[in-house]
DNA sequence: AATGAATGAGTATTCATTCAT
DNA sequence: CATGAATGAATACTCATTCAT
């Protein structure tokens, strides 16, 4: 009857999971450069070698883990998407959707940023490809509220997309980079309603002497402004 | 005539000068990681020694180099925005400039992104503060339209700030990660029709007595909103 | 027939004491300063990392080096010891033994006193404790005779141990720094004579005639031997 | 009217003896290797440069620093030592003279055995006779004793002077290394009795006959030692 | 005499990757 | 298949000393 302690034969998948676990924790910790394979082999439970045997190299197994974290949430957004009706909607829950993403793993988003998305060759990559595909859906959303009407013709769809991913990542550098506490829902609302505003569609013209009802509140939301906590 | 090629000695600013020229370009070429001190110090014709004579370390070397950088453009932003009269035009200038200074020296940017934001400690950080000051123009000049009534009063300026910063850098990152060029003019009036569009204030009054009445009723809870809970 | 000049696998042990015999010749050599890793390695026919891989630092190897020196000349001093019954003789068979262990190795003495006691922290490290073994026989050893009253019972042991060892290292500093040559025979004797009338318990008086002549020729002849060879 | 804020010329020996002090504290603190030529410039007021007009080098500087605190104490020993009759006293006392040196400044005393005693060269330099000049005195005090009869006439005064100096370096070995305080009365008082039992001579007066023949043996035993080649 | 800017040699340590077993 | 021992390249930083002023 073999020893079987040290040469654990597992089926290959799992032996996989184990390690892309392992690594993810690792990377998300102390970065690309800090997580080291020799701890990372000791935390999946096998030998150094055997990395090498399921991945090309570190830069592999790193690919390997960002691709695992894309499927996991890029997996039903197809169906939670198809849930909604309105594309004014399923932008407010993409943002939502990129918010929660950040507040649930920022240390790995950190590591794409400074990893994937700055190191050479991105574009082209799988991984480019992968982020494309995430942010597909939010083109695809936009084109449908063209399509439908609710936002103008001229949107300038790739702009948008870019205004949307980027804004929001400039906006929570200071949760990837810090110790501060993201408000997902009200963060939400808040760039949502900017978005849409920028995007939607112009409403017929108004000639209605309530217009100055209008004036009103603009004047109240500047007095709002002023009395609030500050800027950011 | 005296052997000039050592003890050459020069006045303390322009030694610093000459270093920070050499260290921006291998700073550039290589990035933080990659660039070589050894390098940097024969590019600047200097003994390793004397570079530790006048920086504490690689990454103050760095810093010196980021500051010089944005130094460089920040410096007269001031009187160039001055010149200008219209709100919305000086947004124009801002986004022009922005992408100007990424076509400009887009390796530097990366460098920027990479190592400066992304590191542990940026918040709080002179490199912040740097970043602060250079974005606040923008921020200066949205409250300025929002004063003038050019662009709307509820326009959430930290929100606008961080969606032309992180919309251009998104838009421009296949710029700076590879070799396509980018075309500052079309891109600026790209951009810049979105931005306005977006938070300039309605040119044409609404005539539908119903949904005017819906929109202020939806601005005036935005304010309560407001009001009750500070702003973002 | 493989080619063993690289990847040479070997047991663990075996590598570890390759390794500290190259490193004793080196820190024996140059000092502990003076010695270089890559030297030691190239002399243990390895590469650098695998000395990392078996001992945690540089100052890790010394410790180890004389961990394994003092290891080789503790290990039957007892034995040894057991053979003599005399407090005195086991007291002279320890000052001969100690002024052998420097006359056989002087350079790694002097690395002992140099780098290791007089390096801070080294009350309570393991080299404290393995030097305190070590003149633990020598403490004992007095003990051994005030109990039986060959000694005299008011015998300051400590400050007797410090004497000899301190005596002996002082004594042979001429040894250790210069190239002059150490007589072990002669200074075991002279230190011995020296030492043991200072603790001795005073005899009774002998008042067998032949006894008094046979010391008294005794001494002649250690007279002549000084004569002969000259002094210290 | 010159401007002597940069040019503070000062009397040469002035200058020397603030260097020393500089230095003194700066070895003190951080023993040879650690003190830094730049910061003993700072603290003495002075440039870098002028060290080097001044001392060959930082290990002459370490030589000058020494010497100066040899000096310190070694001046007046001889009078001190003439207010006393007694060989035992003068021995007494210069143990405790010893003890007190070490207890006044151990981090110096370190500096000494580490740096100057274990080094190259030691034999045969200026340090190695000043260090003699300092330890002459006890041998001195032996030898008075000797002749005086209040020690033996075969005490080997070499050793003794060794098992003093060395014993009492030992034995203060834990409070140079450690934070231990050292208390001299007593220690001295301990060392000295020790040392004096191991070489006084015979109290009792011995009137038997063969003690003569002893006696006789005694002398040519200190006939031997004169014939001999010298004292170390 | 004094300055202080400039020099440049010198090395422990890490860790991704390989390959003999 | 798995192991894990072995590899070896790669580099920031210090500081005693020099010498043009």
């Amino acid at each position: 009857m073999p020893d079987h302690r040290k040469f654990n034969r597992r089926p290959r998948t799992e032996r996989i999971a184990e390690i892309c676990r392992a690594a993810r924790v690792a990377f998300a910790e102390n970065g690309y450069e800090g997580a080291v394979i020799a701890d990372i082999a000791a935390a999946a439970g096998i030998a150094e070698g055997t990395i090498y045997k399921l991945f090309d190299s570190k830069r592999d197994l790193l690919h390997a883990v960002i691709a695992d974290w894309y499927g996991s949430f890029v997996a039903d957004l197809d169906r939670q998407l198809a849930s909604l009706n309105d594309p004014a909607q399923k932008l407010r829950f993409l943002i939502w959707h990129h918010l929660t993403v950040i507040n649930t793993d920022p240390a790995l988003c950190r590591v794409f940023f400074r990893e994937i998305r700055a190191y050479d060759g991105y574009r082209g990559s799988s991984m480019y490809e992968l982020n494309r595909t995430y942010t597909a859906f939010t083109v695809q959303v936009i084109e449908e509220g063209v399509a439908s009407g609710a936002f103008r013709a001229d949107v300038p769809v790739a702009m948008v997309r870019d205004a949307v991913f980027g804004g929001l990542e400039h906006y929570t550098w200071r949760f990837l980079a810090g110790r501060e506490q993201l408000d997902v829902e009200r963060t939400t609302q808040l760039f949502w309603q900017f978005v849409v505003r920028g995007i939607a569609a112009d409403p017929t013209p108004d000639t209605n002497p309530e217009s100055r009802l209008e004036a009103v509140v603009e004047r109240l939301e500047s007095v709002a402004e002023r009395i609030g906590t500050g800027r950011d």
